[in-house]
DNA sequence: ATGGCTCCTTAAAGGAGA
């Protein structure tokens, strides 16, 4: 089984890119984010044609989670992660899929920091924290995978003293992560390629996909009996030299 | 340090992304 998250960075604008790679990579399951579309501009006979069951939670310019997989429809466990009911904006869901729990997951970005952007990522973090940890003590096997907006280590940056006082790299978030990853998680990626450079974002900027100056930031998160059954981890990063590409790149595993 | 690019939006120029 393989499971990917791909950062569109906009479902309708991204929709040719997004079924070449489906079509290209046939992930059983795939959590999306930054579908930058409300509810009702979701291309659902498009995805569909594809071959992929959807659910998803649209937000209109912003935002946006998705969770397809290939052949049936995800069962919606949860869509919005618990702890601020006046939370409006559309970053996580989360479903079964072929006897897997998912969590999709698009964590704020925080920038500028400090500020009231900031103060939110950490709260979502917080609150991502918890949840975790509640899906962890259930003992299900599953993935939170997605967007979370944070390079783990130096090793995660093309350039890491120009990143220390930007919101995805700044230490309060880092220790989040760590702190998130150290309830039980596996860093897939990371737990593959122990020592390797892997990035999954570039910006469109300076020809950075050119330079290979690039980011880890989108992650996939694995219950420990999940962590056992992984037998490959990696990032198609082909697909960000596609033109019209996103800045992300899918980022999968393959669970045996 | 800044700006570079690309998406979205009552469609002009601004917000957001990272």
């Amino acid at each position: 089984m393989k499971i990917a998250t791909f950062n569109v960075n906009g479902i309708n604008g991204r929709l040719p890119i997004l079924l070449r790679w489906l079509e290209e990579a046939k992930p059983d399951a795939v959590c999306l984010q930054e579908l930058k579309a409300p509810d009702e501009r979701f291309p659902t006979a498009a995805i569909e044609d594809a071959g992929y069951g959807a659910i998803w939670h649209g937000q209109k310019s912003w935002n946006g989670v998705a969770i397809l997989a290939r052949g049936t429809v995800p069962v919606e466990t949860r869509r919005g992660l618990p702890g601020d009911p006046a939370d409006q904006q559309s970053r996580y869901l989360e479903a079964a899929v072929n006897g897997i729990l998912i969590g999709c997951l698009y964590l704020p970005n925080g920038n500028p920091a400090p500020g009231p952007k900031f103060d939110y990522k950490l709260q979502w973090f917080e609150r991502l924290q918890a949840h975790a940890k509640g899906l962890l003590a259930s003992g299900l096997p599953i993935v939170l995978a997605g967007d979370y907006n944070v390079m783990p280590t130096d090793l995660d940056v093309y350039k890491p003293e120009r990143w220390v006082k930007d919101a995805l790299f700044r230490p309060e978030v880092r220790q989040a992560f760590g702190q998130l990853v150290a309830q039980g998680w596996t860093d897939a990626l990371r737990h593959m390629h122990p020592d390797e450079r892997v990035y999954t974002f570039w910006d469109y900027f300076r020809n950075a996909f050119g330079r290979d100056a690039g980011l880890r930031i989108d992650h996939l998160l694995l219950s420990p009996d999940l962590a056992k059954r992984m037998v490959e981890a990696g990032v198609d990063r082909h697909v960000r030299g596609w033109d019209k590409a996103s800045d992300h790149a899918p980022t999968w595993i393959k669970l045996g």
